[in-house]
DNA sequence: AACGCAGATGACAGAATGCTGATAGGGTGT
DNA sequence: ACACCCTATCAGCATTCTGTCATCTGCGTT
């Protein structure tokens, strides 16, 4: 399940990753109002959390941008201003939902949930990739229809990699995502985590693109 | 049986909640129209008890957006003003009954039960999976036709889990809702549960996803 | 063909996670 | 006051996870 955050406050931004990442989403993170537009018109995910206090592109715009193109993913709206008011404004706009600043993260992730479930989250979480099946909801990978057992950071890996599929990704980026604090220097847990994988999933579902990083080739021609 | 209660007056909220604990339900209570309305939208309840006349988002506007999100939940409106228009205007909105201030505690027991019988008879109350059956009306568990004994955690934690099949449930998400408030990652209550349920139930019903939390797995049948 | 280096693999040990039985405090009904 | 059930906590145990190291492998360049 990958979900889009947009915040421009350092702090707050790292709690709500934090949060979603614990409770297994898949997150990209974006501070700046334009980048944050960009990557929700462009790629695809569960949903967004949005704030509407943003330096430039003002998070209501992002919204309305979005709405008119036909990009229909649930968003959830935060604003430090919680007035009644705002809110209409919000919902008009093609938010979902609305949670005024500040909030306890627990309340994020139910309303999260909520606004993903109302919105057909649930069948559509199911990607397929040649013979590797992942489902999110029940955090399953299978391979021809049997159940691997993957560890959390495997899981992980895979689900990242899958819901990122037809991208390379680099080393840095998923190492940053598996956020163990532990990897310092040059370590190599990426790629032994890789080589678990793949001797779980026997199957050549990731690549390697030497000196670029790790790829899930494009599961479109089907 | 759970119930959901809004309603701002905190004299006539605490005289509900009482009478219908009284009456063996399980009571959420909600003085807010906001949090109301996101409790009904995202958990599941045998029935609402509504105040029209709510500050901030109004009852009628919270009962409309339950329907249009589909929300199916028998509502019983509670109101001050008892004209004949209003009435017809909650109907029209979706609500299943209708009770005027003031009213007696056994009018709203007997009202309530009215409405929950006669939505109750659906199919939904029922949850069947594997040899484990879930009877949400009778707040009863049984495998293979044998009721078992459970606790009040016990029954909400199956119950939990089970009107959330499919999906791994983190642990926090549980205890959240075991609504035990000195939960911290100090305390292993909720591993305790489900071991204690495990026994009980001596089946396979709960399966663990280290790292993420439980699962019970699709009952194929929703 | 040789070489250098990014990546792969196997082994290992400390850490993390979950399960279980025992215990005790709290609440309820008698 | 007493007995009983429920439930939170603790401690010990078993298992699994995961980063690191040492050592290969093989790709891509020279």
């Amino acid at each position: 399940m990958r979900v889009l955050v947009i915040e421009d406050d350092d702090r707050i931004r790292a709690d709500i990753q934090a949060a979603l990442e614990a409770s297994g989403y898949v997150v990209d993170v974006e501070a700046s109002g334009e980048e944050g537009w960009f990557l929700g018109d462009t790629e695809t995910y569960a949903a967004v959390v949005l704030d509407l206090g943003l330096p430039g592109m003002d998070g209501l715009a992002i919204l309305k941008r979005w709405r008119s193109a036909g990009r229909a993913m649930p968003v959830l709206i935060l604003t430090a201003r919680g007035t009644w008011n705002e809110r209409v404004e919000g919902i008009d706009a093609g938010a979902d939902d609305y949670l005024p600043k500040p909030f306890h993260v627990e309340e994020l992730l139910a309303r999260l949930r909520a606004i993903i479930r109302r919105t057909g989250g649930n069948s559509s979480s199911v990607i397929t990739i040649g013979e590797t099946e992942l489902d999110e909801r029940q955090m399953r990978v299978s391979v021809r229809g049997v159940p691997v057992n993957l560890s959390p950071q495997e899981y992980r890996l895979v689900s990242y990699l899958m819901i990122h599929n037809g991208r390379v990704v680099p080393q840095q980026e998923l190492a940053e995502h598996l956020q163990s604090v532990h990897f310092e220097r040059e370590s190599n847990a990426v790629e032994v985590l890789v080589a678990r994988v793949r001797r779980k999933l026997s199957s050549v579902l990731i690549e390697t693109r030497r000196g670029f990083g790790y790829l899930v080739p494009d599961g479109k021609n089907e």
